[in-house]
DNA sequence: TGTCTGACTTGAAACGATTCAAATTGCTGG
DNA sequence: CCAGCAATTTGAATCGTTTCAAGTCAGACA
C-alpha cells in the first residue's frame, strides 16, 4: 500500500554521478567554488540530482549554513480585513526570494505574541514581519531580536529604538484628504468619527483632519466630534461605527457628512444613518479610511482613503531581505521609516452638497 | 551595538547542570526513558536550561528525529473571504498541538502551487493542509505525498483516490435551506444563479435546490436560471453576479427572489438590482451561500447559508494531526471525508411576500 | 627526469539534537 | 565477599549538509 519513498540524499547524488558529496554540494547551491568545477562535472552532476528527483533537506542545510529560508510573519488578528492584503504583499514578495512564511496570529493576545515569538525563534527564522497597529508590544521583545541577528519590520506600526524597519501609511495625508475631499463637495458641517486612543494612527489622522481645517478656515464644531473607544476586537470598529453614530443622532445636531476613523466605522455609522432614514449619499456623505477589500463591494460602495497595503507588504519584505543580505556580507546596514503615499478613492458613498442644502 | 546573543546549546545545559546532553535530552522532551530519571536530576536540568534561556533548535531536533513540528497550509487565493475564517480555524487548532503553519498562496496558478508544494517538500512538513474548491490540480501530486507519509487533508475539495483526507460543507443540504427559506417566506418566482460548472460545490448545491422544489411541487422556471462562467479570480464572483444579474433584469421576466451561489455573488446580484431600482428586500429577496465576514456588516446584511469555515479549518487539523500520530505510532489509519452542516443565517435580505404581491 | 603549475576534486570536521546499547553505582541476598 | 539486580546515567553514532584546507593529476617547463 503505501510503499514509503526512501529519501534521496546529495550521497545518493554524489554516488550516482561518481563525485563526492563536496563537490554536488558546491555545484548544486553554486556555491563560489563553483568557479573551478568542469562544466562536465557540473552537468553529471544535475542530471544525476534530476533523475533521482534530489530535493535539499532544509534543516540539514540549516545546521551547517544557519540559513533557514524562512520568514515569520506575525499577524496581530488575521480577522482584520486591513491583514488580508498586506499578507497577499508579504506572501509575493517572499515567494520571490525564495523565502517561505511561517505564520503566527497573536489574536491581539500579548502572551499569544511571546509563544509565537519563541516558536518562531525556535524555528530560527531569518527575519520577522510584524502587522499590527497597537502598541502593547514590549519594545524590548523586538530589539532584542537584532540581538540575534534577526531583522524586522513592523506594518501599520512603528516601535521606538533604532532596532525594528516600520512601514506605514502617512496618516497625516491620509486625514488631510479625506477631510479635503468632503470640503471640496461643499460640506461644512461633518461629524467626526476619532479612532481609539491605544492606536497610533489615531493621532496623526486628526492632525491632518485639524491641519487642513485651520488651513482653509473651516470650524470644526467640537460637538460633533466623538471618539471610539479602545478596543481589541477587530471588526469592533463596526459596532462602534454604529453605536457612536447612533449617540451622534440622538444629539440633533444636524450634520451632512461623516468623516470615519476607518472603513469599518464608516460602516457602522452608515448602518446607524440608514437605519434612522439618512440615506448615504443623498442624506448625508460617508469616507472612510484604509480601503479594505469589502469596500468596493459593499453598497453603497464607499469613498475612502486607500492605503496600499499590497504594496506596504511588498516593501516590509524588501527591508527584511535587505538586512539579511546586509548580515550575511557584515555589512553595516541601518533601519528605515517608511511612509507611504495615500490615495483618495472616490465611490458612491460621497456627494457634492446641493448649494442649498447647507442650512 | 550589536552584541551578538550566542546560541545555547543543549550542551551549555549538560554542562550547566552537570549531566551529559542525552540526559538532558530526554528530561527535556519527557522522552519515554524519563520515567528513570531521578526527579532531582529532573529538577537541576530544568532549572539550568530555563537560567540560560535554552531554546531547542528545531533543524537539529528534526534532522535526527524526523520531527518538524511544521504543517504546509496551502491556500489557493488569500484574497478569497471564504479563506479568513478557515484559516484562523487552522491556526488557532496548529496552535493547541504546537505546530507552526508554513503558509502558501497559489494564486489560482498551477505553476505556483507545484513549486510552492516543492519547497514546503524541502522544508519537511509534517502533513499538508489544502484550501480549495477547484480541481485543476493533479491528484497525482497529493497522492504522491502519502508515499512520502505526509498526510494530506483538502477544505472545501476533495480528491479521488483514499489518500487525502477532505473536509467540506454538505452542499446538498445548504441548497435545500436557501430554497426552503425563500420558498417558506413566500416565494414562488426564484431566480437561481447557479455556481460555475469548475467548482465542485456548484452540482451539489443545485441538486440540493431541485430535489426541495420537487418535494414541494415548486416549479423552476428554466428562463429564470442562470449560470456564472467558469473563472478563477477569486472576486469574480461579484462581478458575476451583477453581470448575470443584469442580463436577468434585461429579460422582464418577473421574479421576487434571488437564490444566488455564493455570498460574493449574492452581493453582485443585490448591487444590480439596486441600481435597477429594485429595492432589497422590499422588491426582491436575496439569498447567499458561506457566510463570508462581510455578509454581516454589508447593507443589507445578508441572509445567507453559513459553512461554520472556522470549524473545518479545525477538522482539517485534526484530520492530519490525527495522521500524524497514526504514523508515528506506525498503527493503521485511514482517511475520511467529512460533510460538515451547514446553517440558514437570516438578516436583512430576504423577506416575506405580501400576500398579494406575487403576481 | 623531476618539479611546478594550474585545474579540479575531496576528506573530514562541524552544526545541535536524539537514541539505544551499554556503563556505572549502590544494594541485596546467598 | 561476590554475583546479580535495579536504578540511573551516558558514549558514541547518526541525521544530511556545508566548508575549507588539502589532495590528486596531467601536462609544461627546465
Amino acid at each position: 500500500m503505501s510503499g514509503k519513498v526512501k529519501m534521496v540524499t546529495m550521497r545518493d547524488v554524489a554516488q550516482a554521478s561518481g563525485f563526492s558529496p563536496a563537490t554536488v554540494s558546491i555545484v548544486l547551491n553554486n556555491a563560489p567554488l563553483a568557479r573551478y568545477i568542469a562544466p562536465a562535472t557540473k552537468k553529471r552532476i544535475e542530471e544525476a540530482a534530476k533523475k533521482l528527483g534530489y530535493r535539499p533537506n532544509a534543516m540539514a542545510r540549516f545546521l551547517r549554513s544557519r540559513r533557514s529560508q524562512t520568514v515569520g510573519v506575525m499577524i496581530f488578528d488575521i480577522t482584520d480585513p486591513f491583514c488580508t492584503p498586506v499578507l497577499r504583499g508579504i506572501e509575493n514578495s517572499l515567494y520571490q526570494s525564495s523565502y517561505v512564511p511561517i505564520f503566527a496570529d497573536a489574536h491581539n493576545q500579548r502572551t499569544r505574541f511571546e509563544r509565537y515569538l519563541e516558536m518562531l525563534l525556535e524555528h530560527h527564522v531569518e527575519a520577522l514581519i510584524v502587522v499590527a497597529n497597537w502598541l502593547f508590544v514590549d519594545i524590548q521583545l523586538l530589539a532584542d531580536l537584532s540581538k540575534r541577528n534577526i531583522t524586522a519590520a513592523t506594518i501599520g506600526w512603528e516601535v521606538p529604538g533604532d532596532s525594528v524597519s516600520s512601514v506605514m501609511v502617512d496618516n497625516e495625508a491620509g486625514g488631510r484628504l479625506a477631510l479635503e475631499h468632503l470640503y471640496h463637495l461643499g460640506h461644512r458641517r461633518i461629524a467626526f468619527i476619532r479612532g481609539p486612543k491605544m492606536l497610533i494612527d489615531s493621532g496623526p489622522r486628526w492632525k491632518g483632519i485639524q491641519k487642513f481645517a485651520h488651513s482653509v478656515g473651516l470650524e470644526i464644531d467640537p460637538s460633533l466630534v466623538v471618539q471610539l473607544p479602545d478596543e481589541l476586537e477587530a471588526n469592533s470598529g463596526f459596532e462602534g461605527g454604529y453605536r457612536i453614530t447612533e449617540e451622534l443622532l440622538e444629539r440633533k445636531k444636524k450634520f451632512t457628512a461623516v468623516l470615519a476613523f476607518d472603513d469599518l466605522t464608516a460602516f457602522g455609522a452608515i448602518r446607524a444613518l440608514t437605519k434612522a432614514g439618512v440615506k448615504i449619499p443623498e442624506h448625508c456623505s460617508v469616507v472612510g479610511f484604509d480601503d479594505v477589500p469589502l469596500s468596493a463591494l459593499a453598497a453603497p460602495s464607499l469613498t475612502t482613503v486607500r492605503q496600499p497595503l499590497e504594496a506596504m507588504g511588498n516593501m516590509a519584505v524588501n527591508l527584511v531581505v535587505e538586512g539579511i543580505k546586509a548580515s550575511l556580507e557584515k555589512r553595516d546596514w541601518s533601519i528605515s521609516r517608511h511612509k507611504m503615499t495615500p490615495e483618495l478613492v472616490i465611490r458612491d458613498s460621497t456627494r457634492a452638497m446641493l448649494s442649498a442644502a447647507d442650512d
